[in-house]
DNA sequence: TGTACATCAGTGAACGCGCGTTCACTGATGTAC
DNA sequence: TGTACATCAGTGAACGCGCGTTCACTGATGTAC
């Protein structure tokens, strides 16, 4: 079982290892809840190796939750940078990245909304990186307001709307409710993404 | 702390005490997991005494979800009266019955979306409840398309665009994202189904 | 109306289990001289 | 280049705990006569 029995006392790279393996178990087991004492299993290491990287099982938690918001944020900005800053365009391809993101990395996905990190203020690493996040989308919104192809309305309200619609169809995607195939799941977020373009629309 | 060491060896119903400890659970803990026991002690019964109602954990799971849709379904046919059907109105309605039904019944909600329910097979009552709930929100989008104002796209991705957006709106208000004043969540619902049913138009 | 008895809805002890976490330890690695 | 030693990253046994579930039981209720 052990294929890592391998040579070495020392692992070279556990904390990598073991977050590997949470998103691994996630996979697998369609769920995001996992022991700590599994991932050790996982990785062939003694249940308490992981202390010596995560102080405690939710430290774990946050590490792969502020990974999966720096995966979101460059996807955004790497979504933003296919179209002018301030058009409709901007909007639809930031849409489509944060369902993409979601499709992609559903692992991720699921522990950042975990409900033990709704605080996340004991993880300073965490609220920065989440905080980035949501600062793209805002940053997007006022642009185009400012274009004068969104409606004037207060910015804050249309990104929690727009993030909602969008945040949704992600969770329903990974919840795997339109199916696996991520063919199908671009094109329900494009489709979702139009409609809320409209939706925003002057 | 057993105020009902109340006289009575029988229970009177149990069942019912059993699901409304489970919810009761749900919101003080702000978190859809609890267990077995737990309920038993907050109902001041024994740990053994839930199993003459359920046959096993997943089975009272199954049965709150049930009740979930069922309070679903009559919510959005409610909402769904008080417009005509086909209309643009009678779509917004229904978005925005999606969000307070989440908002108002939060614990039912997030045992609805469960994983563990994914697969709905083995438990038909269930499996009816959710696809009747469904079938409501299809046969509006339906009706809006034989009447022209909605656009004869493929009927099934309108829907599961459209839950996906109203969804996704109301998960966020249940994580508490937009606050918990039913006034606030009650007006972004209806911004977002704005949004929505611009996005649907012919 | 009163009694005998079947049925029902609980009790409480027990099971085996996996968990998160601590702790004293030891083997491997890297650094100073 | 070689040795002594501090540091680092693991081990493995142990802890106390709460869990889901089973089982033989018993008290309360309702029905037949």
């Amino acid at each position: 079982m052990p294929t890592r029995s391998r040579s070495t006392y020392h692992h070279g790279d556990l904390r990598r290892a073991i977050i590997d393996a949470a998103l691994e178990a996630i996979r697998e087991e369609g769920s995001p809840d996992f022991s700590l004492r599994a991932l050790a299993r996982r990785v062939g290491v003694a249940p308490s190796a992981p202390y010596r990287h995560f102080g405690d099982k939710t430290a774990l938690l946050a590490a792969i939750a502020t990974e999966g918001f720096r995966l979101l944020a460059d996807g955004l900005r790497k979504a933003a940078g296919r179209a002018d800053p301030g058009s409709l365009d901007h909007l639809r391809e930031l849409g489509v990245a944060y369902v993409r993101f979601a499709a992609r990395h559903r692992a991720h996905f699921r522990i950042m909304f975990r409900p033990e990190l709704a605080d996340k203020t004991p993880y300073p690493e965490l609220l920065a990186a989440a905080g980035d996040s949501f600062g793209v989308l805002t940053a997007a919104i006022r642009a185009a307001q400012e274009s004068g192809v969104v409606r004037p309305e207060e910015t804050g309200r249309l990104v929690r709307a727009s993030w909602g619609m969008v945040h949704g169809i992600a969770a329903l995607a990974v919840a795997g409710q339109f199916g696996h195939t991520p063919r199908k799941i671009e094109a329900i977020a494009r489709s979702a993404s139009d409609a809320l373009i409209q939706g925003l629309e002057v």
